[in-house]
DNA sequence: CATTCGTGAAGACGAAT
DNA sequence: ATTCGATTTCACGAATG
């Protein structure tokens, strides 16, 4: 049989097994069984590899995803759709044996190389997408941040790698902004070091990547409540519910007189939880606050101050 | 002794030029 | 790309209790 007559109609009648036919030159479909494929015996594309996990795998992410996938109308063929599509087809416009090929032949290999190439792109988003989303579960959940905040975080890393901004940066930096930036949209914040933490990259890998998603996604991200902080910190230095109340009402009275802005949220936070415990007379004191907000006594000192001074009840409380 | 306070130099960042 | 202003940090010594 030469591979002229494989093509086209010809088709063996030994179609127990699906997949019968090749997608793209009809040629009929060898199952190799070692290496767990299904190959075209004709052209050589690999249908299909790891049969065994064939199963609707995308529905295990979010259900999110599952809104996205069931809105593109009729299901994607299982054949076309199953992952580990890693062939790679040489440019030489020759057969095996070296022979040119014929104008048909030709043709046909060209499409079956762009083919190919949109196989192998899908395929390596789709293991970036799932590793990343791993990730984003395991961040989440170490920092305790609910569903909602972690199906916002997969769908900015999506956009992410929808707009090809996953090249030359890696995967962990722009899971980790994501999950940053989730959180702060779903208004449960954590702070760069509580991120950090959790993830294993540094700083400036970080901000790198926060920056590039905020710019290239025309992100809003407006900055965090300091009074979403306040509870993680009181609770974490044993600040009494009273001061707690206390630490809210600096914030809130800051906040209407505009001592806030340029401020960073976590420093005053830390401030007010500390004013707030001066005002209440427990002991805590700034290094208490500074470990635990993970920033200078400095800095602690000058907000704190200026929190008091600001509110007439307490102001007295500065010497 | 532990804690707090103030200061001046230095780094980092965003905004403006 | 550089400059500028504000925030924050660091290191230190002094004051307070």
């Amino acid at each position: 049989m030469t591979r002229k007559d494989s093509i086209g109609s010809d088709v063996p009648s030994g179609r127990e097994n699906a997949p019968l036919q090749c997608p793209e030159c009809g040629g009929s479909l060898l199952n190799d069984d070692t290496h767990g494929e299904t190959v075209c015996i004709d052209c050589g594309l690999v249908v299909a590899e790891d049969e065994i996990d064939r199963g609707p795998e995308w529905q295990a992410f979010s259900s999110d995803e599952a809104d996205q996938r069931s809105r593109v109308g009729a299901p994607v063929s299982v054949l076309w759709h199953d992952k580990g599509l890693s062939t790679t087809i040489d440019w030489k416009n020759a057969d095996s044996s070296g022979a040119p090929l014929s104008h048909n032949q030709r043709r046909q290999m060209e499409r079956l190389r762009v083919w190919n190439q949109r196989f192998t792109m899908e395929n390596s988003k789709k293991r970036n997408l799932r590793q990343a989303l791993g990730e984003i579960d395991r961040m989440a959940s170490a920092l305790g941040l609910p569903t909602d905040v972690r199906e916002t975080a997969s769908v900015i890393y999506r956009r992410a790698l929808k707009e090809d901004l996953l090249p030359g940066r890696s995967i962990e930096s722009i899971a980790t902004a994501s999950l940053y930036i989730a959180a702060r949209q779903v208004g449960i914040p954590r702070t760069i070091d509580e991120v950090i933490e959790v993830s294993r990259i540094e700083d400036s890998d970080f901000r790198r990547a926060y920056r590039t998603l905020v710019r290239e996604l025309n992100l809003v991200v407006q900055l965090a409540d300091p009074k979403d902080y306040v509870r993680r910190y009181a609770s974490q230095l044993g600040l009494s519910s009273e001061g707690e109340r206390i630490a809210y009402q600096l914030l809130d009275n800051a906040q209407q007189k505009g001592l806030d802005s340029g401020k960073s949220p976590v420093t005053l936070a830390a401030a007010a939880v500390y004013a707030a415990s001066v005002v209440t007379s427990e002991d805590i004191t700034q290094r208490d606050v500074s470990e635990v907000a993970n920033m200078s006594t400095v800095t602690i000192r000058t907000r704190y101050k200026e929190l008091l001074n600001a509110t007439p009840e307490y102001s007295g409380f500065t010497q």
